[in-house]
DNA sequence: AACAGGCGCAACCGCCTGCTG
DNA sequence: CCAGCAGGCGGTTGCGCCTGT
């Protein structure tokens, strides 16, 4: 089934919104509201497509909309959500009032994902480093749990923030001390007790919530 | 002051899904 | 069951602004 172009006709404007059409369809939405994103254009007065309207409107024009920077804890939000639901933005938009799942989903391309990039780099080099250690020490009396830990930690990168080791061995890393540092006070649990605490808590949240979240998790 | 490169964000594109006839 | 339509979603793009040289 091939579907027709949303913007088929000629004519229909694209680009950066005005503040005139930015009223029109605050007016008319506030008015009508939006049954038919298809027919609100032509209704309003608009030269635009339908999914233009709808985009404007939910990404920039809604009144519940909570602009400006990320709260700490809603960076946090978003990270564990994201470990949970992946690149689902909204679904995880649901979970932050006000915020759209383009903001966060912009968000995490240019601030999130380059930070846990660089953590993740640096874990590479924890693990790298310690592996080391450990095959050249063999006589060093090694924590069992590191070496674990330290498998998991190369395993699954999402969740490389949250490795203990990482807590232990940061004195190490000179370089980009500072950055990391800091990311790893925001992020850091002291055992993956803590950490799997904190993933059945946040199953339960979403669990507990309107939707449906076992469908979206599955 | 002028230019280049990088970054952030608004907007677009194309695919998927659900609904309806 | 199938086809068509509309809405929703995630990936990507492009433009304007900022910063460094």
């Amino acid at each position: 089934m091939v579907r027709a172009p949303c913007c088929e006709k000629m004519g229909l404007k694209k680009g950066p919104w005005t503040q005139e059409e930015d009223q029109i369809l605050i007016n008319f939405i506030q008015k009508y509201g939006h049954e038919n994103w298809r027919a609100l254009p032509k209704q309003a007065g608009l030269l635009r497509c339908g999914k233009s309207c709808r985009l404007r409107w939910t990404n920039y024009l809604r009144p519940d909309i909570k602009r400006g920077n990320f709260s700490e804890e809603e960076e946090q939000i978003i990270i564990k959500l994201h470990q949970l639901l992946g690149n689902r933005w909204s679904a995880i938009a649901s979970r932050l009032p006000g915020r759209t799942d383009n903001e966060i989903k912009n968000f995490w391309h240019t601030h999130l994902k380059k930070r846990l990039e660089q953590s993740n780099n640096l874990a590479s080099t924890i693990t790298t480093k310690r592996r080391d250690e450990i095959t050249t020490n063999a006589s060093q009396n090694i924590d069992e749990h590191h070496i674990i830990s330290s498998n998991y930690y190369q395993d699954s990168q999402n969740i490389v923030a949250y490795h203990p080791t990482y807590c232990h061995y940061q004195e190490d890393i000179q370089s980009n001390k500072e950055e990391n540092m800091q990311y790893s006070t925001n992020y850091e649990h002291k055992d993956m007790t803590s950490f799997n605490n904190d993933m059945v808590f946040w199953y339960n949240v979403l669990m507990s919530s309107g939707n449906n979240a076992s469908d979206e998790i599955s």
